[in-house]
DNA sequence: AATTTTTGAGAAAAGCTTTTCTCATATTGA
DNA sequence: TCAATATGAGAAAAGCTTTTCTCAAAAATT
């Protein structure tokens, strides 16, 4: 038996008798023969490997990306290189090398935010590179939630509650999804209230509640906080105060981070980014990039879709 | 110039003169020159890659092992793939095919609690498999967190402090974690109070304050917690019965999760299970594995270290 | 029955390095 | 000056697949 005919017989490919082929993979698959991936990388260029690149350290937006692009690409045999570079360029240019020595596939680059790049150039690589959840370059190709979808999302979801004082406390006006998300506010809440920015942390969601409540007239009946922690600390603010949630005040969060939004009391309602399906949107791209089809450029903005728990009144509560 | 000439230039190996050297290596660079890995593999058996399993679907353990490790390993060209199976094991079957596939060097087995096994058969794979934060086979080698020694030096601390009736409020006893924990707690605080165990959320953790401030006589002056998720729900309830953390009780929490203990008000004193550093460790060996050296196996513990916050008292506060 | 077509299987090359061997030239010593 | 040694460079094989080409045997046609 030459090795050729095996071949053949393994790949469905040439001409033999059925028989033959019949008898090469039975004999295959009993003494366990897998092909090396490596071999066939070389002759083929296609290693089925590809590499994400993160500066997300605590995988807080970057791990339901990766689930994503995993579960798309598990079923094409493609495994995933993570690569999480803190923001230091000289790491990230060890990692691209040590990736592109690989002969992956392609890259996907990722973050933990969607207007800032990677300390890492990516431009002119051998390899297709396409941007999930971070700032991509001109002409490339580049997944992101739609922030301002997102958040109207929330704000009509308080409006159909017949919430009508609505305000918005969030992170650095320097983000652009937080002057997305507030624009979308102004759009639809009016401007009655002016829009609060601040940080992303819980102390600023005490802070702006502590504001708020201290202020002269009429108090809000609903706030949308631009992200979970800060919906969170808002939550835990208004308790501490003796106002009622969801009863006197709703409250939305940004993100549906699980592990916060579900530990808050009551649950929180929140905006899910769908980073996963992102994830797989992007692996799919990079895939056909790999295979050599070719794909329109440009930004594409996913839907974000609204969790609702108990924060706000409405369904799943009493 | 032939080839043979400049794979030898380039690796500083065979006899040759050093202008012949020089000056391949300059031609080298001039063209960016650079070896495939993928053929070299095929001929060394190495493809400095290695894969990391893991059902730790939130990172919330994994990521910092994974950061230990490729801190340890990108500095010998190691790229790692990550697979996230869920509990699945049919899922876990096609990642492990996928790496072997891939001729990884070695493959790294985390998880979320070091008592559990991943849902996949990892015994007579052709390649070495190490185990970090997760149950290892007989006969492997394992590395995990010293869940007693971190414990005590939890309790230490706060007896150093002067706390006398220290509380225990913990997960489920069926995690060996939490027995290690406990047992390090009745050693050395001695057994006035019954460990309390529950479940890794923050409504046990209320609850717990709920029942030890409801019971009859003294009141505890410190609360050790088995997690920062409960530990932060305790000084929330704490707060809420207006009980001052720390000047009437202590908490310390376990796990250093940034993200819970940093963001508690006050920031939690808790202790550190030195993840990355196992990470490191785990990388190391698979590496050592890898290159054919020898390794003893069996379970190597790595000593927790103590973030002091400002849930104590003592040093960073006032 | 002789020739053409079809069919099945093997040989060889290619893909990129590394390593071992061989060989010609330069150098040293007698 | 001649033989022996040292030196530098190239040829070839190996590592594992896939693909293209070649070729012999079987089948079909005239």
């Amino acid at each position: 038996m030459s090795i050729s005919t095996a071949s053949k017989a393994l790949n469905n490919t040439g001409r033999m008798g059925d028989e033959t082929r019949e008898r090469v993979k039975r004999a295959a698959a009993d003494i366990g023969f897998r092909p090396n991936a490596l071999a066939r990388g070389l002759l083929s260029n296609r290693t089925f490997t590809i590499g994400l690149l993160t500066n997300d350290t605590y995988g807080r937006f970057t791990l339901p990306v990766m689930a994503g692009i995993t579960e798309a690409l598990v079923d094409h045999g493609v495994s995933v290189f993570l690569c999480t570079i803190e923001d230091d360029p000289a790491l990230g240019k060890v990692h691209v090398d040590a990736m592109l020595d690989k002969h992956v596939d392609g890259i996907i680059a990722s973050g933990k935010r969607i207007d800032r790049r990677l300390p890492v150039d990516l431009s002119n690589l051998p390899v297709p590179v396409i941007y999930a959840f971070t700032e991509g370059a001109p002409g490339s190709v580049t997944f992101c939630a739609d922030d301002y979808q997102g958040a109207a999302l929330a704000v009509e979801w308080l409006q159909g509650l017949g919430r009508r004082r609505i305000a918005h406390v969030t992170g650095p006006e320097s983000f652009v999804s937080v002057r997305e998300r507030a624009k979308a506010y102004r759009d639809l809440a009016g401007d009655r209230l002016p829009v609060m920015y601040g940080m992303w942390s819980e102390a600023w969601g005490h802070e702006a509640v502590a504001q708020l409540w201290s202020a002269a007239g009429a108090k809000p009946d609903a706030i949308f906080c631009g992200n979970d922690q800060i919906a969170r600390a808002v939550v835990d603010a208004l308790r501490e105060r003796g106002v009622r949630v969801p009863e006197d005040v709703s409250v939305v969060g940004f993100d549906n981070w699980e592990i916060v939004a579900a530990q808050t009391r009551p649950p929180l309602t929140t905006v899910d980014m769908n980073l996963k399906a992102l994830g797989r949107e992007a692996g799919l791209t990079v895939l056909a990039l790999a295979e050599g089809r070719s794909v329109e450029p440009g930004i594409r903005t996913l839907p974000c879709e609204l969790v609702v728990r108990q924060s706000c009144g409405g369904s799943p509560d009493r």
